[in-house]
DNA sequence: GCGCATTACTAATGCGCATTACCTGGAAGG
DNA sequence: CCTTCCAGGTAATGCGCATTAGTAATGCGC
């Protein structure tokens, strides 16, 4: 009954290079100890079984002297912690265009990830991953990491409602209602757009006009909200004349129609930011094609940062957007949420920016 | 001699909840195969055992119903690779400073990353790797990865020989020396200077200067050999006053420095790209102090991108750094050596840019 | 009716690590 | 001298999957 080995199934046959990284095994055999004792050292854990203080150093040396990494699946098959987050963009790729981009965020994401000691793993909605023929799951790549951060309005909801009911630590970046218990991270439109308003009572507009996208996302609902309250705050009317919807600003927004608001006595302009900046471009445009310069005939504000291309072009009244702030702040929850904790969903503040393209009315 | 099965160590006591996702096993069992059977249904491959198209059809149907999802962690452990790349910039952080930033770097390894199925790890030199609680060694982290880029010019030679000598793949993007061995992409330089010359020479230029850092990187020391062969290739002389050599450019390029050279018939400079731009800003700055105007009264040539700053200024004449193409070739190199391939170190154009700032001179 | 190839599948194995029950030698306690 | 205890460590185990040797069933030729 002696049991034959049989020879190894199972046994990858494409063998570790020579030159791989070295695994605890060899670390242990270099160090003299075991390998439990090797994890023991580098998992940082306090608790558990001792280690003398002579043999800890013996392996640290060792680990060092061999270049040792932690391999973040089979960590993570073990079920700890790899200190990895993933960052997932709905874009195919990222944003070739550096102006409309992620990188902002990015930036207060890994500045704060590095100061939290998490590396970072870069995912993108386009790479397959290997296969999953026949099951769709793009996004559960992202478990390899202790949890994901997901930018982008086109995050699919059924997908991300899987990882959260799974228990999986996600944020969103940008404010979202669905999948019900996703959390996010989000910037305060709505009081930022509404101390727009303010300001511009305070200077004396008596008929405010926001110009916005046809498009139902909570940053353009958001904005919306914020200038209404901010009208009834400062005591002005709002009617549905108050806000101007268009998908296309380059052809609706013409002189003749800055020239028929201020019949109505409208003084001032708020555009929405958008992607691509259409809507503050083609105001700007209305506005010299009208003949008109800009805080002496009519008052223009944009609620966001305007398109790159118009820098050279006065500074708008508005405010900023913190994008690196919000990377930040969805970092501290993740990591908050990696940990088992629970927070709250933060608002970023948006800072006001006096800017130079309003003025009191004439 | 019996063996009592001891209780089981190793057991995680966090056990699975109830309600997560199945696993092959359990799809296995409720489409009455073995898990070896799911795994080969799901992992998509060809080769290897067949599975009647019966089978296969009931084990996806159940997998469907079950929302069966790959464990990505699983498997990249069974495969022994994990399908990620490490980026490492020796920055504190990614820099804050869109326009002078690693990102057109970054968007290209992205794209031709996620073409490749690998999927981006990026460290700093910053983030300390709260797991390595006891291995401090930055570089060790990027192990984890199964190949790494390094940007900037900063990369610490010794570590990198460390990586190298190991056979980590490991790849530099721009042109290096040392340590030995090292692999790199680069821009051609040489090539595109030279063609700076080429056509400066062609629109009737005899004298030509170049203005340079005070530095010995071989992205100037490149520009310069180019621009010594264009002059040799095009049968202009070149002397000492041919390289204009300085460490404040925004100091020594006076507008009396301009005269003198025109003095001497020099019709043309052509300044290095730096990281901020400075020889190019000072370059025409001095145009200005001169009362001149550009094309007119001398050409002048970038060897680079313009500083951001300087958008809205005329085209400058010179080339374009093909960023994005560089991260993609850095890539497509690096997963060859990840693979075990060896490939030239690999050179890539930068197309000229014939801008507005040259013309034939008076 | 026997060998042999082919098809369709399963059992066994290990990837690298974290975990935990157990083991061992010596000091403390009785 | 025997028991207990503790520090310091080790062996064994499994996480979920991919891989491959092996096996059972079937077809085919003669």
């Amino acid at each position: 009954m002696t049991e034959v080995p049989r020879s190894r199934p199972g046994r990858n046959p494409a063998a570790r290079r020579p030159g791989a990284r070295p695994r605890q095994a060899e670390v242990a055999k270099a160090a003299g100890v075991s390998q439990a004792t090797v994890s023991l050292v580098l998992g940082g854990k306090e608790r558990g079984a001792t280690i003398s203080d002579e043999t800890r150093s013996r392996v640290l040396d060792v680990a060092r002297e061999l270049g040792y990494a932690h391999d973040p699946a089979a960590r993570r098959l073990a079920a700890a912690r790899n200190n990895l987050l993933g960052v997932f963009s709905f874009t195919a790729t990222f944003p070739t265009d550096v102006q409309h981009s992620y990188y902002p965020f990015l930036v207060g994401v890994e500045q704060e990830a590095a100061a939290r000691g998490y590396d970072l793993v870069l995912f993108t909605g386009s790479s397959s991953g290997g296969a999953g023929a026949g099951v769709p799951d793009a996004l559960s790549r992202v478990r390899l990491a202790d949890g994901c951060l997901f930018l982008g309005r086109h995050a699919p909801t059924a997908e991300l409602r899987r990882l959260v009911d799974d228990g999986f630590p996600v944020v969103h970046l940008g404010r979202r209602q669905e999948p019900e218990g996703l959390a996010w991270v989000g910037a305060d439109y709505v009081s930022a757009s509404r101390e727009v308003v303010a300001r511009l009572a305070a200077q004396g507009h008596r008929r405010i006009v926001l110009v916005r996208e046809d498009d139902e996302a909570p940053a353009s609902t958001d904005r919306e909200r914020g200038i209404l309250e901010g009208l009834v705050a400062a005591g002005l009317e709002a009617g549905a004349w108050t806000v101007f919807r268009t998908a296309a600003p380059a052809r609706s927004l013409t002189a003749a129609r800055l020239r028929a608001w201020r019949e109505d006595g409208v003084t001032a302009v708020v555009a929405e930011e958008t992607d691509t900046g259409d809507a503050w471009r083609a105001l700007l445009g209305a506005v010299r094609a009208a003949g008109w310069t800009c805080p002496d005939d009519i008052s223009l504000a944009l609620l966001g940062d305007p398109p790159a291309d118009l820098a050279g072009e006065p500074t708008p009244t508005g405010f900023d957007i913190p994008r690196s702030r919000l990377g930040g702040a969805a970092v501290r929850r993740l990591t908050a949420l990696v940990a088992g904790e629970t927070t709250d969903e933060p608002l970023v503040v948006c800072p006001h920016r006096p800017g130079t393209t309003s003025g009191p009315p004439r």
